[in-house]
DNA sequence: ATAATTGCAAACACTTTGCACCTGT
DNA sequence: ACAGGTGCAAAGTGTTTGCAATTAT
């Protein structure tokens, strides 16, 4: 009989702060930080130990992100199995996208046949920017 | 009138690590162990100083390998651009496939297309398996 | 001659761990 | 009652940096 865990304050709060966060990708720091303007006092390490239990009850998602020498957090939608399809991160706001459609078979199997590889989507993660923050940048660059 | 640096023993030498192993990825620890093999001497901080100038020189690609928490070095070869496709990494050998064909064209646009979202090429990395490690667990499976 | 590179040690940033105390069941 | 969670401080890991000595041009 396996033990599961108790069902504590910080594991709900910290994956509240994903809900709330929408499709954003966090980091540790930035979780314990948006505690903390939250009221909400809590150790980095605790933050550390939770995240680590929600990644392996697959409720998080980890990945090791670009240049930040950090690891970087994001929820997991029951809608989808994250296991399956590719990610895209946005470079400027984090946002993750993903790649759930007909297409993804058809490159997968093009990967397979034409450069022999077997793509495993768990941390494959493609950087890129996304629509909002490139009409950001338009906008900016007019004023 | 720019400054372009000497022409260090170290620098060809880390430069000529990349060559002798192919297309794998190198840290900048195997990259001093593998010298030390050699019998050459050098510092994790001159590996680091001269990795980063490989980088800036174009000559080599930075890439941050999940779960390793450490940046890999990969070199760049002449015949193609490496920040307009991506790369495949396998999960197993380390080698770095060069998703260099007509088929990327349609994978960029049916991100830009249907995701809203245009792929820098430069730090996404795809993982996996390829069929050289797929062969070797099969035979070790039958032994 | 002098600007760039090196080794060393110290500093950094992010993450993990041991331990005594506290909480959830 | 007691397994599991927490805070704190210390340790671990990978990377960067200041400085004096060395090397390339």
């Amino acid at each position: 009989m396996e033990r599961k865990g108790y069902q504590t304050k910080f594991k709900t709060l910290i994956l509240d702060c994903f809900k709330e966060n929408g499709n954003t990708t966090m980091t540790a720091l930035e979780i314990k930080d948006y505690l903390n303007l939250q009221g909400t006092l809590i150790n980095l390490a605790t933050v550390y130990r939770n995240l680590k239990k929600l990644v392996d009850e697959k409720q998080l998602l980890k990945l090791n992100i670009n240049d930040s020498s950090t690891y970087c957090y994001q929820i997991v939608k029951d809608t989808c199995n994250s296991a399956e399809h590719l990610h895209l991160r946005c470079n400027q706001c984090g946002k993750i996208i993903h790649l759930d459609c007909d297409f993804m078979e058809k490159f997968k199997n093009h990967v397979s046949k034409d450069h022999n590889f077997t793509i495993e989507c768990k941390d494959s993660v493609i950087y890129g920017i996304c629509l909002d923050c490139q009409k950001k940048n338009k906008n900016n660059k007019k004023q």
